[in-house]
DNA sequence: CAGCTGGGCTAAACCGGTTTCGTAAACTAG
DNA sequence: CTAGTTTACGAAACCGGTTTAGCCCAGCTG
């Protein structure tokens, strides 16, 4: 490994000098910069990151948080915000929390100990307040997808009361009154705001809300069998079920599916996040999607403006859109 | 940020002391711990990672190289190995090709650049040989799901052959004799190897290979979708299709579906990988599922010994089972 | 009691860059 | 021709750890 002090030997400067011109931050005459230039390439040198990062203080790599980076559309997130880190020169850390927060506050020490200059969370699992504190100790950290309440750091969200709104009336629309909500963890932003969307429509449209009908758990496949069991001890069974996330409506097609019931001559499902191969599904999944793409690579951009201490909006909402498949049917 | 120094100073003993004591070189008295102990919790020390990787010279850090995270397979992939690697105290800095070969090279250059210091590379397109070379020049890189020929470096795959017997049998079983093959690069040895399965099972039971039922491509939707088209213009149809990966059958599903024919009763399909969700599409997919989890451990544990320096084996192949679903039916 | 051994600890070099401050030489202006 | 200003560059401090070589002294040995 050859060293800026033996390119400066080389090319017979300093290397305070070889240093300040392979950065530019001084303009030498050329006749300079070319012996420069050939020692480098005479020597084939490569600066040292490690002592380069030591010396600035910086690491120039990101980490993403995320709980599950095996969840489609994470795994998506986490590839946009890539591509869009590595156009900036930003190299990125891949973390993942599989649910436990204490994971999630060791991450953000990396922040402290110089494992990364900024952090990118898309954490999905309700807070008790000690997230928000952690979060809130540092001023380089941005919220992806979901919300830390009460942090103040920028965030970049998608209208899903929108987003719900326009699923609940889609399916009203089709002649569904009973309409089941099957969504995540009660406490979550994105929960409580597709909850709303959800009540919205059913009132603009004179069906009476059911609380019964709306069940809480957790954004997993799991929760979606469950929650399906429980619907169908419920008195009168819902005709549709417009669920929280795709993966919750797996798992709540898996369990209709086993249970015998067809979707959706039977019952009608929509999804929310239009994770990758919804469109597989049997039947294909109708979704709200969201702009994934758009959210990486706003959320990265949120980001390198903390970095360059530049401006930057404190939230910023993304459209979402309905896209109709087959797993709704009319209903007289 | 208090360094080693103030520490040193508040507990009255030398940096190198301190440095000693709290990487376990050293055994001190008690008293001495204690005290060192006891400055470094007063202080809220934390060592400064930058210092310490120019000082030792390593990062522990690894690199994985991916062609696409969103991939599922491959995020499951990268999801165990990001857990295995934190278990024994690593990061994981992600990077993805999207297919550019130059990339792949590119993030070799971080081993130089002492960005990482080991990488795990699954790679699945065909190499000319100049991302071989690359690879020859290092020491620290291991190979996992698909290789790269010609290079002496630890392998970790699965067993693509039996593998593929098995789904093709699995299909002659079924009564099926004009069974495609739709793969992926031609000169990758994932796809040689799962054809010579498909071969070998097609043989062994009489039926006579034509290698017109055979189509290379990309391990991507879209080859999936056109080499239906192509199969569909071939004389006598086939009945069944064995997919050289599960990617590559959503492709060949959702063609056939377009097509208006209907899986399994018009036609049959296997994949291979049994990627997450596989099992939500429809139909539900019939599959050779690779031991995603074991293959993420099993690499990156060759990763270590590498970096300890221990023995590794040079190539290790993993079991494969044929997960039956609905995709397939019988035929008289 | 001299010599030896080993425990406890540290000075100083080192990792390889970046950056600040400054100076000598060359150039410009008056 | 002198004073002031640029230009071109370098010495040295610094980032914050780790590690080597070795010092000092207590305790043991003969």
């Amino acid at each position: 490994m050859t060293t800026i002090s033996q390119v400066a030997r080389e090319a017979g400067y300093s290397p305070a000098t070889v240093s300040r011109y392979l950065n530019n931050r001084i303009e030498l005459p050329a006749s300079t910069a070319l012996r420069i230039d050939a020692a480098v390439a005479r020597l084939g040198y490569r600066p040292n990151l490690l002592a380069r990062r030591l010396s600035t203080g910086r690491t120039e790599a990101i980490g993403l948080v995320a709980t599950e980076i095996s969840n489609p559309f994470f795994a998506e997130l986490a590839a946009t915000i890539e591509v869009e880190a590595e156009l900036h020169g930003y190299s990125v850390l891949m973390s993942t929390t599989r649910g436990a927060r204490e994971r999630e506050i060791t991450y953000l020490g990396r922040l402290e100990d110089r494992h990364v200059d900024d952090l990118i969370m898309m954490t999905n699992e309700p807070d008790d307040g000690t997230l928000a504190t952690n979060i809130d100790a540092h001023s380089n950290v941005v919220l992806v997808d979901e919300d830390v309440p009460g942090v103040a750091v920028p965030k970049v969200f998608v209208e899903n009361e929108y987003g719900a709104y326009h699923a609940t009336r889609h399916l009203i629309e089709a002649g569904h009154t009973r309409i089941a909500h099957t969504s995540g963890p009660r406490f979550l932003m994105s929960v409580r705001e597709r909850m709303d969307g959800y009540l919205r429509a059913l009132r603009e449209n004179r069906v009476e809300p059911s609380m019964s009908r709306v069940l809480f758990g957790s954004y997993s496949r799991k929760f979606g069998a469950d929650a399906t069991d429980q619907m169908h001890s419920h008195a009168d069974r819902p005709t549709a079920v417009f669920c929280g996330s795709d993966i919750v409506a797996t798992g709540v097609m898996q369990r209709l599916r086993e249970g015998g019931l067809n979707v959706p001559d039977d019952i009608s499902v929509v999804g929310f996040d239009d994770m990758p191969f919804a469109d597989m599904f049997a039947p294909a999944l109708t979704t709200v999607r969201q702009p994934i793409e758009t959210l990486g690579r706003k959320a990265f951009r949120a980001l390198y403006a903390l970095i360059n201490k530049q401006e930057t909006v404190a939230e910023e909402r993304l459209p979402v859109s309905l896209v109709e498949r087959q797993s709704v049917a009319r209903r007289p």
